[in-house]
DNA sequence: AAATAATTTGAGAGCGCTCCCCAAAAATGG
DNA sequence: CCATTTTTGGGGAGCGCTCTCAAATTATTT
């Protein structure tokens, strides 16, 4: 049995009181019984009960990242491993700890069930402080959930709403950029694949194409629009589509999909870049080890996870300051050699 | 403020002992008084303070998932993405959360330190019912500790030692097989690129490359062995030393590696699998998207994730079943192009 | 030296739940 | 119909910690 803090406070002939004074870095305690209780604390390994410790502060020290709905293929698609990293890293620094709430992606059916399920008992039981949310559609309903139960959050993406804190990259502007890149090698019948479109990424990814194209006064096709998963199945799926109106470019809204693209370019004997020029987004690992390397725009994921984090830390630890949090990060562009850089 | 035991007691009229009884699905309630605390408690949206309860049964319902070391890279690696949808199912569909402790990897310097804090906070605190632990060398200064503490644990690998409960996979025979169809195919200068050999899964898979090669009587040069990280980048070292040495075939302990060494073989302008055939192990998605698809040796990562959970959550639920959980599964050769097929 | 202020310590009351134990009520049997 | 058993409900004592408040001690000021 682990010693408690009654029975520290008896070796150290002082009260319960002084310990946890000294635990928790109280100033108001001589520095002789404090040296004398550090030594009893050490000889006996105690340490406290996070448990109790919990009950009476209110708080646990627990961050839960949560990603919702069923996703598969989300896991698939290394961007959550950057971002779990960034989660991780930025969590271990400061000392909390983190919980991870995935839902099961072998039955769609009861996702949301489960969901409720998992919301009730994490959230509603207090195991967590707060929340980083990730990969949630707009209309998830655990957005109006975490509002009105007032769970500090922090979300990686977006949502309109005046109490949503949220880390976010210029996802517009990049997809502004891809394109406009596109269009500056000479290519006017550029087809996206966007993301889904009930995401706020896939949104804003789409609206950057549009502004793009409307910068350089070229009408957008609505056929050469078409809605992927983020998945590289989608990726297939949607280039399957688009392949009977023959764009010359396509920007794929992640890098998986682009992946995806890619493979059924192959199949349908188009060269990339030579015959379709191709640009992702992300910048995952994969990006630079396919054949050719993927243009794609970059975007920070692992200081997304962090920042989420110190974000949410800063909520927590002062809660008394007012105002929303959000941070919208850069992307940049970077050129390989997928999109095919012709001569000036 | 969230409804508590007592206030919902008071609303039913009924003392908190029978509304624990109820929320904890004991017998002895009458229908009719379960009913009406049911009532109650989805009107008040009660649901049971998870610390509260935690301090008072001396369980938490949540599960860690350790990956010690620094491992930056063990994260690019699709493998733990896998792994972790394994172990977050099962923790889903028993109800048990899932506490993820991963270590910075940013600094490898005081990566000890902090491994060291973190079993602390975590572990000693009595955060964790149990724990499941990848990855890990052998020499890992968690095992001892570990069994020392008495905390249950399952290993996803192997440790030597009475006490230690695991799931693996056979590696010995997965690497034999891998090997063997090497042989088979008529190489005789097969290299490998081991994984880090103070891993039970690096040694073992060196071990399935030695004994194929002993079945067939071939003598081992030592010089053909080289030993990676389980990286790409190792890979892509491990095979520049291999070069001089001008393998036929090489064996790479794992998929991320083997591409890795896919790389470096091309840039030296030799063809895979004309000049060097080449072999994996894992089967990542990965394996079949690179050019040529990597022959490889599935290993059932998911399941491995996942039934170290339900052991793990078999010994918590019934401490008195004795003796050592431990789990082998098999292994199972995915013949693609890297290895060039040749005519019988 | 006395009075006041500041610092250090301890006692006690929870935090919200479980679970043991006993009383009341209901069911059973002779 | 009363004694006995079984079911049902309640009271109370923790689980191990924090935190307020007041007492005791020490330092500072007049």
């Amino acid at each position: 049995m682990p010693p408690t803090l009654e029975e520290v406070a008896k070796l150290a002939g002082v009260s319960r009181s002084t310990v946890s004074r000294v635990v928790n870095q109280h100033p108001n305690v001589r520095p002789e019984v404090r040296e004398r209780v550090w030594e009893v604390i050490r000889q006996t390994g105690y340490q406290p009960h996070a448990a109790a410790r919990s009950l009476a502060t209110r708080r646990t020290q627990i961050i839960g990242l949560i990603i919702p709905q069923a996703v598969t293929t989300l896991f698939t698609d290394p961007y959550f491993s950057i971002l779990l990293r960034g989660v991780a890293d930025a969590c271990n620094a400061h000392n909390y700890h983190l919980m991870l709430s995935l839902f099961s992606h072998r039955r769609i059916r009861d996702s949301y069930a489960r969901q409720d399920l998992l919301y009730q008992q994490v959230l509603r039981s207090r195991y967590l402080d707060g929340v980083v949310v990730s990969s949630a559609p707009l209309d998830d309903p655990i957005f109006p959930r975490l509002l009105e139960d007032k769970v500090p959050f922090v979300i990686v993406g977006r949502y309109p709403h005046e109490r949503a804190n949220y880390v976010d990259v210029d996802n517009v502007v990049g997809a502004r950029m891809a394109v406009e890149h596109l269009l500056r090698l000479g290519h006017e019948r550029i087809a996206t694949i966007t993301g889904p479109l009930n995401m706020c990424a896939g949104q804003d990814r789409l609206e950057g194409y549009r502004q793009a194209l409307a910068a350089w006064g070229i009408s957008v096709d609505e056929r050469l629009i078409v809605e992927g998963d983020f998945t590289e199945q989608g990726g297939r799926a949607a280039m399957q589509r688009l392949l009977p109106h023959q764009p010359t470019a396509v920007f794929a809204a992640s890098d998986m999909m682009a992946v995806g693209a890619l493979k059924t370019l192959r199949e349908a004997g188009l060269r990339v870049p030579d015959d379709v020029a191709l640009v992702g987004f992300d910048d995952i690992p994969l990006a630079s080890m396919v054949d050719p390397p993927l243009t794609t725009v970059r975007q920070p994921i692992e200081q997304l996870g962090s920042m989420a984090v110190e974000l949410l830390i800063g909520l927590l630890e002062n809660p008394q300051t007012s105002g929303v949090h959000r941070v919208v990060l850069p992307t940049e562009l970077v050129v390989r050699a997928s999109c095919g850089v012709r001569v000036r």
